[in-house]
DNA sequence: TGTAATTTTGCAACCGGTTGCAAAATGAGT
DNA sequence: ACTCATTTTGCAACCGGTTGCAAAATTACA
């Protein structure tokens, strides 16, 4: 079907590896040869055959590209930043749902089997591990908005999100309220951990201030109204720090129907300011995480190692802020 | 660095071809074989390079997944069921973003280069002639969520969008209202067309009706609501029909955000029932399309294709519903 | 136990490219 | 016009597998 190296060069009259030279930059091609084989390959309409040609050079180009946050609308925004920057740097996304699954081996065995140049694993909730299983594969790896840590074993590009959950926990305490919840995602998601651990800490410091916690079974919709359905059915805090929008936003609907009014009697704060949050009619108050800089920066580091495969893990950390709206109460 | 069948060969003491077969399901293999190859393969975790057997075998079981619809949450949705779905046939999701691209011809290059078993386009608003050209490249293709045909030249899988537009008109007439809009996504969008035929033929019968129509510029919430504002400053209708869910949601904000309240005085309907449309705080009356069937059945006609490569073009359509939530008038 | 039918195995060629090396062609310099 | 240095080209081996074919091994049957 498909037109191959050897038909174009025996058109053109030249051996197979001409051909082959004309299309692959930096060979040593005259013009006239040049000229010669394009005209036959265009004749032909020949294109060459990018996996037959990773054999021997050892690179394909693609790039698995794992997920299982394909619930949070968020993800839609991660995926078309990176689809797109992949594509601009000539790679390929080769996409894997991971669903509930959590042990690396089938991912790391499936994508090996594809030759993979690289893996990026875009996921707050995976634990450091996974993307390690990539790197002792051989396979160079990018965890984006995974876990940061001072010793990363493998490249972790994302946000601090101990310290996005000390934010919220100011913000709730500078804007005067006194009976406070943190309603975070999965609780075995490293980033609920993270945002938990960090809002305790920060509360622990202002002991008359009274905490409660709970947590969504998801980063979802639906978990999130769920959760505080529940919430409001057992006598509310005044105000929560959900630990993200898209939970922030179930809570949201939750509050509506129960005939309350947010921020009045339940205050929110949520977190990666996504673009539905700043819909006027959700209008949330939020931390924004910079997703567009951190997938940059995660294709950044991916092409980086595929040119130094050596190259030495590092954590590249975000600053997020927050985004005044209209889901807490101003300051009291 | 990655383990071969020669490697594996030689430890086990046999031939190239025994281990080959041992991994290829239906070849002749002894049991006692079977063994010593599987024994030394375990011993040096070596797995088949799925690309160089692709070489000789013709299949890479790579699916180009190509879209243009990363700002309209559903397609998280999509995405979702379609790797999975592909996932779940051992194929691989080749992931194109066109962004802007209308022109086949780069994707039809690049994947026919990474030697893809099959492509589905996903998208609502790409020509036929978007999806021919892979046919036309010699590769299956299945055209997910396209215009309808009697004589389609591909595969296509969807709805009838004329159909859709007839029922949201009937249903805006049912319920009494007499001066209705058609708010469209963009105006070169197949399905933005055809829901846009459906809506007029509907209303033509019904010559009392005062009926305007525009367009969006995007399948997207700014788009929505941007045209919302623009509508709602010169007079605006008492329903309309809104070509997507995302556009009357961000037609909804618009309607709120003017201090106005749907459906009281301007009245929605969309079309998708996407998950957000169920959102308490949305509520929004629309038009359910079918997109798991959509979903299963594209992948379905794309495993058959790949059997019989010469199968008959042949156009899905899938029936859909209104769904009623709170933001049309009851009838009057 | 001998022979024929059947299964298992290895050889070698092939899939569609790339690349080191040496031979051929070109260009520079006198 | 004749060296010598430089560039361009083709040969052949290789990347990591698969597969048709014939030889070797096994099994069936008398």
């Amino acid at each position: 079907m498909a037109v191959t190296l050897k038909e174009v060069a025996e058109r053109a009259g030249v051996s197979r590896s001409a051909v082959s030279r004309t299309f692959t930059d930096g060979a040593s091609v005259s013009d006239k040869m040049r000229r010669k084989v394009e005209k036959a390959a265009k004749e032909l309409g020949y294109s060459p055959n990018a996996l037959a040609s990773s054999l021997t050079t050892g690179r394909t180009k693609l790039i698995g590209l794992v997920s299982n946050n394909f619930h949070n609308p968020i993800f839609l925004e991660v995926f078309d930043l990176f689809t797109r920057g992949l594509q601009d740097r000539g790679l390929r996304p080769l996409l894997v749902n991971l669903t509930d699954e959590t042990d690396p081996e089938n991912s790391v065995r499936m994508l090996r089997q594809y030759s993979v140049d690289g893996v990026v694993v875009a996921s707050s909730t995976l634990p450091p591990g996974f993307a390690k299983a990539f790197r002792d594969a051989g396979v160079p790896v990018v965890h984006s908005f995974g876990r940061a840590s001072s010793a990363p074993q493998v490249h972790v590009v994302g946000i601090d999100n101990v310290e996005c959950g000390r934010m919220a926990a100011r913000e709730l305490i500078r804007r005067g309220y006194t009976h406070v919840g943190f309603m975070g995602g999965p609780e075995g998601a490293t980033s609920t951990q993270d945002r938990y651990t960090g809002f305790m800490s920060e509360m622990s410091a202002n002991p008359d201030i009274k905490v409660s916690y709970s947590f969504a079974d998801a980063y979802s919709f639906d978990a999130g109204r769920r959760e505080m359905l529940r919430l409001l059915k057992n006598g509310p805090s005044q105000a929560y720090f959900c630990g993200d929008d898209v939970l922030s936003i179930g809570a949201l609907s939750a509050i509506d129907d129960s005939g309350l009014s947010c921020p009045d009697d339940v205050g929110l704060i949520g977190l990666n300011d996504m673009e539905m949050s700043r819909w006027e009619n959700i209008d949330l108050t939020t931390i924004h995480q910079p997703i567009r800089q951190i997938v940059t920066s995660s294709i950044e580091l991916m092409a980086a190692m595929l040119d130094d495969p050596e190259r030495y893990p590092e954590t590249r950390i975000f600053p997020c802020s927050i985004v005044e709206r209209g889901t807490l109460k101003a300051e009291v």
